[in-house]
Parts: structure tokens; sequence; C-alpha cells
RNA sequence: AGAGGAGUGGCAGAGUGGUCGAAUGCGGCGGUCUUGAAAACCGUUGUACCGCGAGGUACCGGGGGUUCGAAUCCCUCCUCCUCUGCCA
């Protein structure tokens, strides 16, 4: 959620960056979260001097009370209930205030930062870099995975249908080695690069959904247990980040670097079509997720680690890759800057989105309440980053299609040790 | 899941209707003393919002209520502990 004292601040930046992401008349939105607030100061103003008021009537009460006056205390009781009745009726004006400007609030995305272009869907992405050797198509008779998980039966879609439904595959044999694998490739990765490593819940609370933006922007997208109130996680960056909910870090404890790995579950709701077929798209799949909380000097520079500490798990599983500035249009909505690790598919003919890292800036920090004492003792709020490093099925997808051969198919040289063996035949 | 008990400042722990935002101890920070350190002593030490400021308001697990006045009384929810039950 943004900050309205910097939206005030920066009001006219505010709204030409809000332009880049395609949103209609930023200047009445933004307009109206300021009024709304000034609104919201004057009721508090005038509801503090009553209650300041009554305060001080209470204690000369206390104090005629003890000195036995009791009907020179009752005569000053009819101006508390007075105020009392006052102070009711602006106390639901200013909830009602508060209220509304939340709601509002709510349904403003973050500011891109400056470097993201204007755009309004994927094609128009910056491509910053790639990387590797794409396949070329035409020596190819490349079997794209879905093909290949039945011919070395390592994945069953049929069996996951039959004990839940479509999109949560079981995976078999070397399939379910291979997932294994990566995780526990991932995560030694992570710990190399300084992540500390967590194991956290993968339900949540709904003030979780909301401290991280989840809710109320992608309600429809979580699967709800209804009966107590949780929600199966989309992403393990939902429960680490919410673990530094409300705190107060010190400096020196910045940045914080924190991994796990977790399934995923999303609904998906509506989003089926011609490119979801066998693991591109799933209802539950695994990821090992990095996450930081930096000092707001150091978040741009921190995400360009986090991309590169991606981009070289990428490079070690020999898959050929480009690196994506995400446009306005395309922007996750609580992210200020996000670029997207896309592998490429020699069977498939097409770029596969395998990572995203972003930054939130305050965004985030500002719903969860996430601060730091800064050198001057000031509480400021801190900055929050996550990346997935990395997704595992379109992993998998993109080793079994690019590595596919005569002999079957080469698993990555940094796999075999986890795996045990060097090929799926 | 049932019965009982408890939730107070960074921690420990008083406070059961009126100068309580909250005693005291520990810890933290600053200082005195010391060649330095420790000890001792003195001072200081929560968060948020409003206000140029002086200052004001709110917060004692969350929400609601009673009262002129609530950390304190009532209702409700949450969490933790103990016992019983169940169970990876």
């Amino acid at each position: 959620m943004l900050q309205v004292n910097e939206i005030r601040a920066n009001f006219a930046h505010a709204c030409e960056r809000l332009n880049a992401r395609n949103i209609e008349n930023p200047e009445e939105l933004l307009g109206n979260v300021l009024k709304l607030e000034d609104l919201r100061k004057q009721i508090q103003l005038d509801r503090d001097n009553l209650q300041a008021e009554s305060n001080a009537i209470s204690k000369q009460i206390g104090q005629l009370m003890k000195s036995g006056n009791r009907e020179e205390a009752n005569k000053i009781k009819e101006r508390t209930s007075e105020i009392k009745q006052q102070v009711k009726t602006l106390e639901e004006r200013y909830s009602q205030t508060e209220k509304e400007l939340t709601q509002i609030l709510y349904t403003i995305p973050n500011i891109p930062h400056a470097s993201v272009p204007a755009g309004n869907s994927d094609t128009d992405n910056e491509v910053v870099l790639e990387n590797g050797t794409i396949p070329s198509l035409e020596d190819s008779n490349k079997s794209p995975h879905w093909d290949l998980i039945k011919k070395y039966d390592i994945v069953d879609f049929e069996l996951g249908v039959k004990i839940t439904g479509a999109g949560f595959p079981v995976y078999k044999g070397k399939g379910a080695k291979l997932q294994r694998a990566l995780v526990n490739f991932f995560l030694d990765e992570a710990e190399k690069a300084g992540y500390a490593e967590v194991q956290p819940p993968i339900l949540i609370n709904e003030e979780s959904g909301y401290a991280t933006g989840q809710l109320p922007d992608k309600e429809g997208q979580m699967y709800f247990a209804q009966e107590d109130g949780l929600y199966l996680i989309p992403t393990a960056e939902v429960p680490i980040t919410n673990m530094y909910r409300g705190s107060i870090l010190q400096e020196e404890e910045l940045p914080i670097k924190n991994t796990g790995y977790t399934p995923c579950f999303r609904r998906e709701a509506g989003s089926w079509g011609a490119h979801v077929r066998g693991l591109n798209r799933l209802h539950q799949f695994d990821k090992v997720e990095i996450v930081q909380i930096t000092h707001p000097d150091n978040s741009y520079k921190t995400l360009d680690e986090m991309s590169l500490h991606v981009q070289s798990l990428l490079q070690k599983l020999e898959l050929p890759y480009r690196v994506l500035r995400l446009c306005g249009g395309d922007l996750g909505f609580t992210s200020a800057l996000t670029f997207d690790m896309e592998v490429f598919s020699a069977a498939q003919e097409r770029w596969l989105e395998v990572s995203s890292v972003s930054n939130f800036e305050t965004y985030q920090s500002n719903r969860l309440k996430l601060r730091f004492k800064n050198k001057d003792k000031k509480t400021v709020l801190a900055h929050t980053l996550n990346g997935s490093a990395l997704a595992l099925p379109r992993i998998m997808a993109a080793i079994l299609e690019n590595n596919q051969g005569e002999e079957g198919i080469k698993m990555p040289k940094v796999l075999v040790p986890y795996l045990g063996f060097d090929t799926i035949k």
C-alpha cells in the first residue's frame, strides 16, 4: 500500500509513473486520497480536542468525589455526557473515513520504478539480455515434454486427476527424483549465496494475505479453507515475508536474506488455454523462493544481485535464457520493478517464464509495518524483495525438452550428484 | 476435542475503578569515577497519529460493552500453559 505522505510529496511523479501502468486518471485517484487524508486529520483534531476536555473533566470529577463534593461533581457530569455523544459521532466518522481511505489505497498498485517502460502487455516487455545458445528449430524433431513424460513414465497427469483434479500431477520414479534434486540444488545454492533457510507454514491467515498484497487483489486466485479461514499459499513469499510483519529491526540486521522451499497453490481461474499444456501451468507446483529485506538505499543493488543469483542457477543448469524488464502493463500489482527470467524451449518453440524477481520498495512493508531503526534512531520502512529461485515445473519441462536425444534425456551435470543417475531412459 | 489457569513496556514482574503510559528489577543508551575495563553511582530508555511548537490523543492479547472515568468490571474472539482424550 502506498504511503500517503509519499503521494503528497511526489504527486506529479506518482501520476506520471502510474500512467505507465495504464491507470485511468491517476490525478483524480490520488487527489481523492489526499482529500480523504485531510478529512481524516481534521476529524482526528476535533475528536482529540473533545477527548482532552473530557479527560480533564473526568479528573476533576474524581477529585471532587474524593473531597466529598458530590453535587459539584454531578453538575459537571452533564458536560461530559454531551461530549460523549459528540465523540461517538466523530469516532464513527473517523473510522469510516479511514476505512474509505484504506479501501482506495488497496486499489492503487505500486508506483513503477523510473526504468519501467510503459506498455500494455507482455509484448511490451523489454529484453535486457539473452544468454546461452538457443537451440535451432530446423534440425529439431524434438518432442514436447508432455510426450516425453509419458514415454519415460516420470509424470502422470491422469493419476493426479483421479486423486485431485487437473493440474495436480503425480511425479514418479526419476521424475520424482528430479524434483527432489532440483529442490536440494536450489536450496544449496541459495545457502551458498547467504540466504538462511526456513520452512514456513503453507497455509496463511487473512492478515498475512493482506500484508503482502495477495488480498484483496488476488482473492479468487488462492485456495481457501473455509472452515478455518486459511488460504493455501500461492508462493513462499507470503509466509516468509510475513515472518517479519510488525517488526522493528536494527539497521545492522539488514539485509535479511531468507530462502525456503514450499509447494505453491494457484487456482488459475480462467487462465487455461493453448499454452498451458503439461507442466506449463499447474495448480500445485514446487518452488524455492528467495526473500530479502533491505535498507531503502540498497534495494536496487539487491535486486540486481538477486537477478544474478537466478541467472547463475540457469547457467549451471545449462539452460538458454533471457531476462526481461516488465513493462507497466505486465508488472505485478505490488511491484515497483520486476525482472522475469525465461528459458527457451526448442520443442515448444517459445520462451517459458521460470522466475520473477521484484522490488516492492515500501509497498509491502507499509502494510506489514516492517520497519527498522536507522542511524538517526528514526523508525523507517524497510524495502522488501523476492524472487523465484526457482519454480520447478517449467525448469523440468525445459530440461526434458532441451536435453532429449536418442539415448534418453541427459541431466545437467550439477544435478547428477543429487540424482544418482545422469540420463533418463 | 473437554476441564482449569494465564495473557501488562526488549525481558522478568507489580498493579483489581480515578494524578497509571503504568512501580520495581534486569537489559539497552548517555555520563561520573578509572590508564582501560568491571563494579558503583547519576541520568535516560515503548509505538502510532495530530500539531510549526508547547503540547494533545490512542494503545496493558484483538474486538465490543458498562461508567463522568477501565490495565482493573462485563461479553466475545484469539493465543499460551496444565490435566484428560485423540494422533503423525
